[in-house]
DNA sequence: AATGATTAAGCAAGCAATTGCTTGTTGGAT
DNA sequence: ATCCAACAAGCAATTGCTTGCTTAATCATT
């Protein structure tokens, strides 16, 4: 393959860093910030105490990276589920169904470290609500389009306040192996929002 | 006053106790468990980086303490709003404004506390289970009474699920200056459950 | 192709600061 | 005189991060 884009070397290094970088959310989400250490992360990959750092500047920039990634993979998500979706009611069901998915099922649930953010700088903090705001504003437009067209129950901003309550709150309750489906919490919800 | 209760020792002590749960309370819901040092709950309350386990046992023991007192208090208040509401739609509108009161009114928040528990051993977090589950009952009777009527839109128990999402939610975007008021937030919430 | 220079990736060791908590002591109210 | 409440001082462990080095792969030049 002799136009192949990337050596050796570069390959292993990406493949290293993102393994550091899905540990970190792992274990950030699992047990917080603060309560992981540096140790626990390189553990969790198979290095030694320092090594993570010649990936990354900082215990805090692994934190944002991992939190930008996991928002812009639940973005496209969001964008490929929605993807020649014209009806805006049938496309706000998917848009809830595909929102719950990147929140609770696999095992990375990035969507939830932006609850740490307050273990940023304001700087990094800053960038983390530019890229999360992009995915509200798919949101917005959706139920604005719905609420002029008198399908929702509230306007669409309040509405959108509240919807992201309900979907992100479930983290607290829901148990993979008993109780509510994701389908059907997403059927709840749309329910609940739909007049 | 040969009847009182508490010599001025006791009560000097049960003021300075509190002190240093309110405090406790205010910095761990600002900062978090793991981000505030005992010498911040100290330096708060103006005592010196030991002092505070003369009166707790330990860090862990104080947001305990801290958590199962923010949580009773929640109660009494609901307790309190709700006496004497026979009619259940009603009742419940009561309930949804006097938990927005608990969680974003004043200085203390302390139901966000629960977020904390994963910093807490298992047995005491069964503690604070239990405290919060009787929390949880008042608001289960309400709604199947309601959901007996035809007035929920949803089952009991989904339902209080994903209100419970809303309502707590609003911490992370409610802003006392700017935005919904409590009792529009109240309102629009009352709107989604009911019928 | 062979050789020497450079770089990527990580290890070994440890530093400096912070942390929760303990110990021995002291002033003041009863 | 007694004891509550707090202080002063510091210990032991942990923490994020740094430094100097090693190993192997890659690159440039002959």
């Amino acid at each position: 393959m002799p136009t192949g884009h990337k050596r050796q070397g570069s390959a292993l290094e990406a493949n290293r860093r993102d393994e550091l970088l899905r540990a970190a959310a792992r274990l950030f989400v699992e047990k917080g910030f603060d309560a992981t250490t540096t140790r626990d992360i390189a553990e969790a990959v198979g290095m030694r105490s320092g090594s993570p750092f010649y990936h990354f500047r900082s215990k805090q920039d692994l934190l944002k990276a991992a939190m930008i990634e996991g928002l812009e993979a639940g973005h496209q998500r969001l964008q490929a589920a929605v993807a020649g979706i014209d009806d805006p009611e049938r496309r706000l069901r998917v848009m809830i169904r595909s929102h719950l998915g990147t929140l609770l099922e696999g095992d990375c649930h990035a969507p939830m470290l932006v609850y740490e953010s307050r273990s940023l700088g304001i700087t990094a903090r800053a960038e983390i609500a530019a890229v999360s705001d992009r995915y509200q504003q798919a949101w917005q437009a959706t139920l604005e389009q719905l609420a002029a067209s008198g399908k929702l129950r509230l306007p669409a901003k309040p509405m959108r306040l509240l919807l992201f309550g309900m979907l992100n709150w479930s983290r607290q309750w829901y148990r993979s192996n008993g109780g509510l489906s994701l389908d059907e919490i997403a059927e709840a919800a749309a329910e609940m929002v739909l007049a």
